[in-house]
DNA sequence: GCAAAAGTGTTTTAGTTACACCCATGT
DNA sequence: ACATGGGTGTAACTAAAACACTTTTGC
C-alpha cells in the first residue's frame, strides 16, 4: 500500500489509472438525530459531489475505496460496502461536467480524459461523526448534509445516495446498522433514530429497545449521560468491534 | 437496443467497447433437484468460464449483461442483479490467460488488448431451465454445472460464482427466490429444496410449506403431477409475475 | 426388505405488536 | 401551559420450531 498521506486527486493521470473508471464513496455520519453524507464542492455553480476518484493500477477497486477515505476522513479500517454500479453510457457527459473539464484542463493536460466515459462503482461508507469531524472540518471543500435534504449534485451523484440509502434499508435485517455510526457510548434514542431513518417510519420506543438488547449485540451500561438531572439517559455499548466480520 | 441476434463475441473491438471492464454472469438454473450454473467451455486446458462480455460505448453495463444473457439463452427479460464487482489488479493476469491470448491472437489482432488489465461486475441470472435449454443444448460449448461441483475453471471465475451464491443466501430472508427458477406449475418439493441448496441445510417440510403459503406468494392448484398413483404431489403455482418489481 | 417421499395437525416456544402513566425539561 | 422525551411492564397476537404416522414406489 502507497504512503496514503501523499496522495491527492492531483496524482491521478490517464497513465497510472484504471480508464474510464471510478469509484464513488457514500460516507455516512450520524450527528445531531440526522444522518449526513460528506459532500465536496464541484467548484462549477455551486453544485456538490460525492468523494470519489479513480482506480490505480495496482490496486483493486475495494483498495481505492479505501484510500480515498482516508484521504477525505483520515480513516482507515472502515466499513465500506459495494452497493452499486452506475454505468449509464451518459452520466458523465452532462453540462455541469463539461464546463468542469473546460475549467479543470487549464492546470492539467489530460482533461479530455475525463471527458470519457465512466463507469462507478458505488460504495458506502459509515463512519463515526466524532471520530472524523476534525479531520473533516479542516477541509474548507468538505461538508456534512442531511441525507433527507440533499444540495443540487453533479452528474448522477443525488442518484448513487438515493441508491445507497436503498441499499442500506434493505440490508438492516440482515446487518447489524449503527454500530459503525455511533460512538462506544450512545443512548438508545440515537440507535432507534437511525432505523428510523433509514426504514423511514417510526418505531416504539420500548419495542425497540427490548428487541435490540435481546439480539445480544448491545448492552445496557451502568452509566447515564451527564448534565441531565431527572431521567437521565442510560447509555449502552455494542459488545463486540468485531461485527463488521459477519459481513 | 441493437440486433441481438447478429451479435456475438467477435463483435468486441477496443474500439466499440468500453476498456478494461467487461461483465459476468452467473446464470442460474434449478434441474432434478440440483442448482445448476451454465459455463461455456474456455479452450485451454479444457476450463470452464462464466458466460461474459465486454460493455459496448453506447450501452450500460446492465444492458450488456441482458444482451449477452439473451445471447446465450435466448431469453430477454430476464431476472438479473448486480452482486459484486471483481478488480482485484491480478485477476486476469494468469497462465491460463496468456495461453489463450497467444490462441486468439491468431485470429484478431487486439488479442494484447485481451492482457490489459480487466475490471468485472458480477451478475447473476435466474432463468428456468425448462425455457432455455433448448436453445442452449444447441451451442455445444455450453454445459450445465452443478454449482456445488464446479469443474476447473479460468481466472477467478469460481470466486465469482461463489460470491454470487453467498449473495443469493443473504437475500433470501429479502427477496421471494424460486420464482425465477421454478416452471409456472411445480411441486412444493421443489421449491423447499432451492431453498436448502442455497441455505445449505435442511428445512422441515410442514413448516417451510406453511411458511410460503402464508407469505401469499405461493398459491395450491387443484392439480396434482401426472404419472404418479399414491400420493401424487400436489402442484402449486406463485400468484404473481411482477415479484421482480419489488427489488 | 428397506429407504425415500408424499399426504396430513398439534403443541410449544419465541417473537412481535399494541398500549399508559409519571415526571422533568425546554419553549 | 404544553410539547418533548425519558423511565418503566403486560397482555394479546403472530410466527417459528419441533414432532409421528401412514402408504406407495423404486432400488
Amino acid at each position: 500500500m502507497k504512503d496514503l498521506t501523499k496522495l491527492t486527486y492531483e496524482d491521478h493521470t490517464a497513465e497510472n489509472s484504471h480508464p474510464g473508471f471510478s469509484v464513488d464513496c457514500v460516507i455516512i455520519a450520524f450527528h445531531k438525530g440526522k444522518i449526513k453524507v460528506l459532500l465536496r464542492d464541484f467548484g462549477i455553480n455551486n453544485y456538490k459531489a460525492l468523494l470519489g476518484g479513480f482506480v490505480f493500477n495496482d490496486e483493486s477497486a475495494d483498495q481505492a475505496a479505501h484510500r480515498i477515505l482516508e484521504l477525505y476522513t483520515g480513516l482507515s479500517n472502515i466499513f465500506l460496502k459495494q452497493f452499486a454500479l452506475f454505468s449509464d453510457p451518459n452520466r458523465t457527459i452532462m453540462k455541469q461536467n463539461l464546463d468542469y473539464v473546460a475549467q479543470y484542463s487549464s492546470v492539467r493536460n489530460d482533461g479530455k480524459w475525463l471527458l470519457r466515459r465512466f463507469i462507478t462503482m458505488g460504495y458506502f461508507a459509515l463512519v463515526r461523526y466524532d471520530e472524523v469531524n476534525d479531520f473533516v472540518s479542516e477541509k474548507k471543500q468538505l461538508h456534512w448534509y442531511d441525507i433527507n435534504k440533499l444540495p443540487a449534485m453533479y452528474s448522477d451523484h443525488e442518484l448513487i445516495i438515493k441508491k445507497a440509502q436503498e441499499s442500506i434499508k434493505l440490508l438492516m435485517p440482515i446487518i447489524p446498522i449503527g454500530y459503525e455510526l455511533l460512538p462506544e457510548k450512545f443512548m438508545m434514542t440515537e440507535l432507534r433514530k437511525i432505523h428510523e431513518i433509514f426504514l423511514n417510519k417510526k418505531l416504539d420506543r420500548r419495542n425497540f429497545q427490548r428487541k435490540i438488547l435481546q439480539e445480544g449485540f448491545v448492552i445496557q451500561l451502568d452509566e447515564r449521560k451527564e448534565g441531565k438531572e431527572y431521567n437521565a439517559p442510560i447509555l449502552y455499548s455494542f459488545i463486540s468491534p468485531d461485527i463488521k466480520d459477519t459481513m
